[in-house]
Parts: structure tokens; sequence; C-alpha cells
DNA sequence: AAAATGTTAATTGTTGACAAAATATGGTGC
DNA sequence: GCACCATATTTTGTCAACAATTAACATTTT
């Protein structure tokens, strides 16, 4: 068991990495807006930590597109723009388009015996549920629904990237807004991926995924100018 | 001057800053070998500054993708296999089909003026560093060539993820193997996305563009089959 | 009243000490 | 020679103190 060396999984996260975990659950959530500034002995205070360790934790959020460190004045949520959503949901319809053909070339090939059973299931739970207007439970599809075919892709690197990218669209929130907005529209671009993919069609299902991406990029910005409260 | 208060650029990065500047120039320059552990207090003595300080610099990388961080045991540099390289070369040639296909719209939508002039230079001068066999700076122009389109993608999110995929390759490594593996072929390619490019044409600009990053994992492997020498 | 200057307080950045965990070393038994 | 155990050493993780920088506030000047 310790055969491998560098490789076995300590018993207990350490203090800065239960830290980071914390500063990014108040982020994603909303506890800490855009903007707000990570004021370090207030974190360590509320925390029960030294000031050095939240200091630790801020500086694994480096790269993390969440914060933005500034030498000599501290970490700050970072402030995103439309103009950067859209960079975000470009560069988020190119890797699930990517990670869809690469799961439409394994399913093609055999590889993925289980996936198509799994995504054809998620489709029509998210019919039932959107049938019964549940919009918490469909949220949750949907997510599930884009992690199969990102695990589906055998690209965790690609699964890794797209989950930071949608981490990273939290920060841009407009309150009030709804999760959801057409989602029979969304289902059904939903069944063209699955159409795709049951078929080992790459192109097709990268195609449709992008699309998907794209429409959803289209619902949001419409949702943005049907409401246009300041932030928070 | 000061009216822009948190966006001020202060005068000189912090220590932690330059230490993880040269903790990763020392990874991608192979200072420090792939799976390496990197320690704290030797670097501290080595770079004259405290021990906290490195731990910072080494937490800032955490996300790089550069270094594994295991509690209690330390950071090692990672070791990137070729199934990963695989998975990496794939996202990049997502990401640069999705750049190469973006510059194509702003080019044909009138919005980059220079672009065009800069990569038919950059080519032109591909072309005459080949005919005189002076790879190096051969390197240097195709990274040249990379950049300038990933800054015509007008998407600044996308060049930062590529640059990182790109500094993540260089974890793995063969001894000997020489950077540039048929040059000529790699130019013709440059010169089909250079065309798409300049035709407005974003869905040929982005398929040359994937099909090059493809064709470049091709003659990747094709070295590493050619020379079975073990990791340095 | 607004701008400039000076002082004080708060915060960030760095360092070194201590505690805990992992690793290395030496001794013993089979 | 190998496996196991105890001990010593090294390294990592956390904490608190000190130094440097920035922010906030008060006073003076225009």
């Amino acid at each position: 068991m310790m055969n491998e060396g560098k490789t076995f999984g300590p018993r207990r996260a350490t203090l800065a990495v239960e830290v980071r975990g914390e500063i990014e659950r108040m982020i994603v959530e909303g506890d800490l807006a855009a903007g707000e500034k990570l004021n370090e002995l207030s974190l360590s205070t509320m925390m029960g930590v030294s000031r050095g360790t939240v200091r630790e934790a801020i500086r694994s959020l480096a790269d993390s597109g969440l914060i933005d460190l500034i030498a000599n004045r501290g970490a700050f949520v970072h402030e995103t723009t439309l103009e950067e959503v859209r960079n975000l949901y470009e560069l988020r319809g190119a890797i699930f388009g990517m990670a869809c053909a690469a799961a439409a070339r394994r399913v093609g090939a055999g590889q993925e015996p289980r996936l198509l059973a799994q995504i054809e299931r998620n489709l029509e739970q998210m019919r039932a549920t959107h049938a019964k207007a549940d919009s918490a439970r469909y949220y949750a599809l949907n997510i599930e629904f884009h992690d199969l075919l990102l695990q589906g892709a055998g690209n965790p690197k690609a699964k890794m990237m797209y989950d930071n990218l949608v981490k990273e669209m939290h920060l841009f929130r407009r309150r009030g807004l709804s999760i959801a907005n057409n989602i029979a529209r969304s289902i059904k671009e939903h069944e063209v991926i699955v159409h795709a993919v049951a078929h080992g069609n790459a192109e097709g299902a990268r195609q449709a995924a992008l699309d998907h991406i794209t429409s959803g990029f289209g619902r949001y910005t419409t949702m943005i100018d049907a409401d246009p409260a300041a932030t928070g």
C-alpha cells in the first residue's frame, strides 16, 4: 500500500486546503461579492486559523480566475464583465464541443459501454422534471448531463478546465434571475447531442454541443437585457 | 493616475511572485525534472528568501498543472504521461481552432486590420528561416505565429489557457529530440490557416488549425517512437 | 470649499520558531 | 540477506512577531 510512495493519499487535507475550499465556496455562492476584498485577518479570525494559513489558501487560488492578487494591496474577488463572460462561453463551447466529439468517437468504438444509457436516462429524467416544473431538480440533471459527456470524453484535463470555466462564470450574477430559461429549447438541444453521440457521429456531436452552449449564451444575454438591474 | 485605485500597478512585484517565476522557469527549462521534489529549505537557501516565501510561491502554482501538492509530503514537479500529452494536444487543438475561427471572423469584419499583414510577414520569415536551416529562429517564429492568431481572436482567456497548456507540455521531454520535425509540412499547414483567415473563413480556419495541431501531435509521437530512450 | 500635507491605524509581506508528520538510519531477530 | 522496530533526523504545516506599505483620518494651505 505504501509501494507507490508519492501517490499515497494523505489521511487529512491541510488546513490551508480546507480554507481554500471555504473561500471558493463563499465566492461561488455569492457570500463574497465580485470586487470584494479578501481581508486576511477577518478570514483568519472567522475560520479560527492563523493569517499565514489564509495567505497560503489565497495564493493557491492565484490561477483560478476567481481572485485577483495585487501586490501590497491584497486579494479581491474577480469582477467579470459581460465581455469576459462571452469569452468564457466561447471557450466553454470549444471544450464541450471537443468533449462531445470525443465521447461520440468513444461510443462508436465501443469504449464507453454505459455512457449512452446514462445520458439517455438523464434526458428522460430532464423531460419528466420539466413537465413537473421542478427547476432545481432540472438544474442538477443539467449539470449531470454535461458531466457525463465530459467524463465520457476520456480527457480529465478537459473536464477540469470546463468545470473551472463554469465556476468563473458564477462571478457574473444578476439578482433575481432564474437559472433556467427556455428549458424546452435546451432539452431539444440535448436530444440532438445525444442522437449524434449515439450514432458515433463526432462532427455532429461537436457542432450540436457548440450550438447548445452558444444558444445558452444567447439565452443568458436575453435574460440580462430583460433585467437591467445593477450588480449587487 | 491614482484614480483607478485598485488597478494601479505596484512598483515592484512581491518576493513570492519572483520566486514563483524562478520556479516556473526551472521547471519549464528542465532544471527541475519531472517527478522531482521541490525542497522548500533548499530553494529558500538558493534564492536567499525565507521558507515561508517559497511556500507561498509554491502554493501559487497549485492550479498550474506544473506541480503536484501532496499534504505533509510537499510539492513535486508533475510527471506527465504520453496519455496526458495526448489530452493536452486535444485541448490545444480545440482552443487553437476556436481562436483561428474567431480571428478569421474578426479579419472578415475588419476588426483586426493588422493581423493579416502580421501573420503573412511571419509566414514569409518562416519560409526564409527554413531555407537557411535555422531551427532556433524558426522555433521563435512558430511561437510568434501562434501568438498572433491567439491575440487576433480577441479572447485573452483563450490565449492564457493555451499558453498554460504549452507550458505543461514541456514537462514531457525526451533527451536529444530536436524541437522541429518536418518543418516543410508545418509551414504548408500554416499557409492553409493563413489562407482561411485572410478570406474570413471561420470554419475553414478552425479545421485547418485543428488539423495543424493534430498533425503536430502525430509528428511528436513519430519522434518518440523513433527514440525509445527512458526519461532523463 | 477644495486640495495638499502630515499623522495614525490597518493591512500586507516576510521571517523565524515550534509542532507534527514523514523519512532515514541503526540495531535486532530470523 | 531480509523484515521489523525504535530512534534520530529532516521536512512540512502552522503560528506569531516584526517590517514595509497602504488606507484612513486630521490638520493646514490655497
